[in-house]
DNA sequence: AAACTTCTCAACCGCTTGCAT
DNA sequence: TATGCAAGCGGTTGAGAAGTT
């Protein structure tokens, strides 16, 4: 396979291009088609490489070209089909009529990618930050003023989200659950509590790994390695705030609410569980899964409240499957996480709890 | 108003792919 | 099968614009 050797030859110029430039490649080429790129530009009597002569046509000047900025569905479009095709530039481009890959590309890097992340939500697996999920499991033992340390009913909990790594909405919406209570922006927002909740997060992400190893393994090897792990907090690692709670005594009861909501957490983990592949696509309850995991909004509210927001603020959504969106189709044939639910209203609701999640809790600010 | 920082996006670089010979 | 070339792709760069101090 050779190199297309490109620009090498010295007076071809680089750079910007000019609007004669500019004129002339479009003349040329409404005149005579594109051709051959590396003769086209002799031809049309440019000193560029053809290389440059393409990319400037079809970055710029072709006239199908959309300007301006990207509409909501445009972003939603985009957000979705990254989360099937990741990094493929050109096939999202493919089918977003009018944007070109380099386009998108820029828009991903400089726009989406950085409110992604603001959201909580890794721009690269389309998942909830591991680390920013399941906070309850620690506040709930911390709240007793005890130090955490996991035990097999945690790691089994653990184990029962993960049928919920093929469904990231309701993933995203089973942590937004948590964070959407009025107690979690108190918590994040105390000060005082940073470091420990630095520590959280670390302590999290070590239950998270350990959970994962024991799910690959057999009940007995599980039970061992869950007690060298105790051996391993039990020799310095806990994590625990009794001091803090004391400091604000609020906080004690924020975290007796979120304990609670461990409970629900669990119990949807439960009725997730017990889901097969495919459920969710022949028709999943939407409104009783958002009974179970949310019982104080109701969903057509909290769609409104997604609508309105959505239209006011053009804040993007995290996905949002109209059926007669250009990803239609994709969902069967890959292994990707975007899920269709029919009405969208539990996506909407997934969004709009995600949008809560990152003000909730974005502790990078502080690190 | 000036200096500095951050953001945006057009253009480039270098690699891969696909086709012809 | 090996080689050369054109086209396409994704990552990166850097100049200018916009925002901040």
């Amino acid at each position: 396979m050779g190199r297309a050797p490109c620009c090498e030859k010295s007076g071809l110029k680089k750079g910007p291009w000019t609007p004669e430039e500019d004129e002339k490649l479009v003349a040329y080429i409404k005149k005579h088609g594109q051709g051959n790129w590396r003769t086209l530009p002799k031809n049309a009597g440019l000193a560029r490489c053809g290389k440059s002569c393409r990319l400037r046509w079809t970055n710029y000047l072709r006239p199908d070209i959309k300007r301006g900025r990207f509409s909501f569905e445009e972003e939603e479009t985009i957000i979705q089909l990254h989360s099937i095709l990741g990094n493929k530039w050109s096939a999202i481009a493919a089918r977003l009529p009018g944007r070109t890959d380099n386009e998108i590309k820029n828009y991903w890097n400089t726009h989406i990618r950085k409110r992604l992340l603001r959201m909580g939500i890794d721009p690269v697996t389309h998942a909830p930050r591991l680390d920013l999920l399941d906070l309850s499991a620690l506040l709930k033992p911390a709240a007793t003023a005890a130090a955490y340390y996991p035990t097999q009913a945690d790691l089994d909990t653990l184990r029962a989200f993960e049928p919920l790594a093929n469904y990231p909405d309701l993933l995203r919406l089973a942590a937004s659950t948590l964070l959407s209570s009025s107690t979690s922006p108190k918590i994040a927002g105390d000060q005082q509590l940073l470091p420990w909740l630095l520590q959280a997060q670390m302590a999290q992400q070590a239950v998270a790994s350990m959970a994962q190893q024991a799910v690959a393994l057999p009940q007995q090897q599980a039970a061992d390695h869950h007690h060298q792990f105790v051996q391993q907090q039990q020799a310095g690692a806990a994590c625990s705030m009794p001091e803090l709670v004391h400091v604000n005594p609020t906080v004690q009861q924020q975290l007796e609410s979120a304990a609670q909501q461990q409970q629900q957490h669990q119990d949807m983990a439960v009725a997730c569980h017990s889901m097969q592949p495919g459920y969710i696509d022949d028709g999943l309850d939407v409104p009783a899964l958002m009974q179970m995991v949310q019982p104080a909004a109701d969903a057509s509210n909290l769609q409104q409240q997604w609508s309105s927001s959505s239209n006011n603020n053009n804040v993007g959504s995290v996905v949002s499957t109209p059926s007669s969106s250009p990803v239609a189709g994709l969902n069967n044939h890959s292994t990707s996480t975007a899920t269709t639910y029919g009405g969208g209203s539990i996506n909407d609701a997934a969004a709009l709890f995600s949008m809560q999640l990152s003000e909730l809790l974005d502790v990078s600010d502080y690190m």
